[in-house]
RNA sequence: GGCUAUGUAGCUCAGUCGGUUAGAGCGCAGCAUUCAUAAUGCUGAUGUCGGUGGUUCAAGUCCACCCAUAGCCA
């Protein structure tokens, strides 16, 4: 394939610096990295860019919290990222800090182009603020009463039992996450960037791009029709001190938003890199600039990517994204990672007892360009891998190799006969095929076809069986020319899983006793070399392996229950707060009013039309039979299944309350700080329905 | 609640413009094989295409509603 040389950026979103790397997280940072390598095989100049995200209210907080400085916090959450990274193989060109100098000046930058073409304005707006901690709070750090079903503990954006969503002016009894203080609503002047006046640039941008051609994939532009259809709102892009990122620079006490700082980020790895390497910074991000550019990303970041990010390049003074690529999220068995489940497993806890290259494989197997949702299905996972890459694709040198190194003292055939040479030429024809599904990154039917091709081999070796002209007289020939040919149909298997398998084909370059493959070796066939001796290259996985990192991660788990929150999307404000303060103390007799009861949940059920809420009908003892309704807000956390048949407690004596769905006679107990980290409580062995707790 | 997606064999997924008897890999069963750290080949069984209703000569595919799962609503 003769091609010209083409220069590409891509980048994968950043990782927030206030949690450990988890497998939802490399779900990106593999099919970037699939990506990146097979462009660089192909001979392409392309540099793969990412950096961790470290400003925000979170960060401060949590550096706080541990007595050192935030600083001191990034400089350690970056340690621990980059060698998770490094464990799966993730080769970043450069791998960089959103809190560097050439961030602070880019973003600086782009806000005073910004300013000067009239696109930022500042207002004075209303914002909770914690009197006790001094610091205005974001949204997510209020919690309090939903106006709606009155369900406590709710945060400011939505109520997680009711469903409904509000702002966090509407919350009854609101108070700070942080200190527990009640908030006070205290105004201030914000800086908000006039993303309204970008619609039409926006809408433009989205239909043709840079070359004509959408940026984005088919359901994202669905998205933003809609995003469009509503209006685009002013964002804004300050927040006041104490506030851990940039300060804005004609702006004392404010600071730019770690939004808005984040994917500049992208910007400076990049100019971090051109001064390391002699590369020109201005050819890649000016007004249109030639080369590409692409950013991976998950489809909860959307929004800031399609619509903040490219309007703050296009009126900064930037050229835009060529490509959006967006993924789906991780599901574990079927479902969202949960903690509780032990299905929340971090890239520490996969390390330690399983190969990197198997998941990245596995990722492969099912990835393509859709913004779909992967599952890890642990059995499958399993295997998946032993079946493919152990019996179909490594099997063939295995079952090749001993011949030529015992029979033929490691060497090759100089030429082989018209029939093998077709059959290599078969495999070597697919090339393209393949290349361009990396391209376009089909990669689960790019590993389907090199899979296809591999049963060819497997077939031809069964056909041919050559461990039978091992024990003939005579056939010395015939039998080094098939093991040859069985060598050549392994080195193409191999350079085509070389994006995929970066560590396992340099083993199998080893042995090949080749230089590193490349794309275009796929067209020479390997004839007349000596090859190394046949050491075995990979293991089969053993179901024993997978329970035991299940283990070690349930237990790093409950290790660091409470102290770090993660969250399953990555930034900032997402993040949740720590347990609430203890509250005022009370009398006995005030704990006396609340009548709780041992419970049996008879029947869980969903209720149509409700996000969070389960029916539970509730056995209390009751001498005539009569049963609880409750609706609890834990369908995040539980099925109906798992709640069939079990105790609980509840409390028997709450006044009756009318929901959307029905009343509610009571309420069960529950701790957590909701979604699915959220435990029913339930008696030890013996307890009875209807049994008073005190 | 609104929106964007997804739902096809035990598992993981294909299925183009609506067009014969709905496919693949894995797993399972039987046979063959023994070069291969147990790996391979051949043969076979397996489906209420999430549900209901509609459009059509014809629906996995189009339409409406519902259910489930995930995400977004800045």
């Amino acid at each position: 394939m003769s091609i010209e040389q083409r220069k590409i950026l891509v980048t994968s979103a950043l990782p927030y610096a206030n949690g450990s790397i988890h497998l939802g997280h490399l779900v990106e940072y593999i099919q970037t990295d699939i990506w990146t390598r097979f462009q660089k095989l192909n001979g392409h100049e392309c540099y793969y860019v990412c950096a961790d995200d470290t400003h925000g209210t979170p960060i401060m907080l949590r550096a706080e919290q541990e007595g050192i400085t935030p600083e001191q916090l990034i400089e350690r959450m970056q340690a621990e990222h980059l060698a998770d990274f490094k464990g799966f193989n993730i080769k970043f060109d450069n791998y960089y800090s959103t809190n560097s100098p050439e961030n602070r000046g880019l973003s600086e930058g782009i806000y005073l182009n910004l300013r000067d073409a009239g696109l930022i304005e500042s207002r004075m707006t209303e914002h909770y603020y914690d009197p006790e901690k001094e610091m205005f709070l974001p949204d997510r750090y209020i919690k309090g009463e939903c106006p709606r079903c009155h369900a406590q503990d709710q945060y400011g954006d939505g109520c997680e039992v009711c469903g409904a969503t509000y702002t966090t002016t509407d919350l009854i009894e609101p108070y700070s996450a942080v200190s527990g203080a009640k908030p006070v609503r205290k105004e201030t002047e914000h800086y908000f960037f006039k993303l309204s006046e970008c619609i039409d640039f926006l809408r433009d941008w989205m239909k043709t791009g840079n070359r004509g051609q959408s940026p984005l994939p088919a359901e994202a532009v669905n998205k933003l029709e809609e995003w469009f259809e509503a209006g685009l709102r002013d964002w804004e892009i300050s927040r006041d001190a104490p506030y851990f990122g940039f300060e804005i620079p004609d702006a004392p006490g404010k600071y730019f938003y770690v939004w808005l700082d984040a994917p500049v980020g992208y910007m400076a790895s990049f100019k971090n890199l051109c001064a390391r390497e002699g590369l020109d910074f201005d050819t890649w991000w000016k007004p249109d600039s030639d080369t590409e550019l692409l950013h991976f990303i998950g489809k909860d970041i959307l929004s800031f990517h399609a619509l903040f990010w490219p309007a703050t390049l296009h009126f900064g003074g930037y050229r835009t994204p060529d490509k959006i690529c967006v993924h789906g999220f991780l599901t574990v068995n079927g479902q969202k990672m949960s903690k509780s489940r032990g299905t929340f497993i971090t890239a520490r806890a996969y390390l330690e007892h399983l190969q990197p290259e198997y998941l990245r494989y596995y990722f492969a197997a099912k990835l393509n360009d859709r913004v779909e949702d992967i599952d890890l299905n642990l059995e499958d996972f399993v295997a998946r891998v032993n079946s493919n890459l152990i019996g179909k694709y490594i099997n063939i040198a295995s079952r090749s190799a001993g011949f030529i190194s015992k029979r033929f003292n490691g060497k090759l055939c100089a030429s082989l006969p018209d029939d093998e040479l077709e059959l290599i030429a078969s495999l070597q024809n697919a090339a393209d095929d393949i290349a361009s599904l990396y391209e376009q990154r089909q990669f689960s039917e790019a590993v389907k076809q090199v899979m296809a091709l591999a049963d060819t081999a497997n077939e031809f070796i069964n056909d041919t069986r050559p461990w039978e002209l091992a024990k003939q007289d005579g056939q010395d020939q015939r039998l080094q020319e098939l093991c040859s040919t069985n060598i050549n149909l392994f080195r193409l298997l191999s350079l085509y899983l070389k994006p995929i398998l970066p560590e396992l084909v340099g083993q199998v370059e080893a042995f090949l006793n080749i230089e590193p493959l490349v794309w275009s070796d796929s067209q020479n066939p390997l004839l007349d070399h000596s090859i190394n001796k046949y050491k075995h290259l990979a293991k089969r996985i053993e179901s024993s392996q997978v329970e035991a990192m299940l283990e070690k991660n349930k237990a790093d788990l409950a290790a660091h229950a409470g102290k770090t929150e993660h969250s399953p999307t990555r930034h900032a404000d997402k993040q949740i707060a720590e347990h609430p303060p203890i509250a005022d103390t009370i009398a006995i007799d005030d704990f006396a009013k609340v009548d709780l009861r041992i419970a049996h949940i008879v029947k869980a059920e969903h209720v149509d039309g409700a996000d969070k809420l389960l029916q539970l009908t509730l056995d209390i003892g009751d001498p005539d039979g009569q049963t609880r309704n409750v609706f609890a807000g834990i369908k995040s956390a539980y099925s109906p299944e798992q709640l069939e048949g079990k105790l609980t407690v509840m409390v028997a004596n709450l006044a009756p309350r009318k929901m959307r769905f029905g009343v509610s006679e009571g309420m069960v107990l529950a701790a957590g700080p909701g979604g699915q980290d959220l435990w029913i409580l339930s008696p030890d062995q013996g307890a009875q329905p209807g049994m008073k707790v005190k």
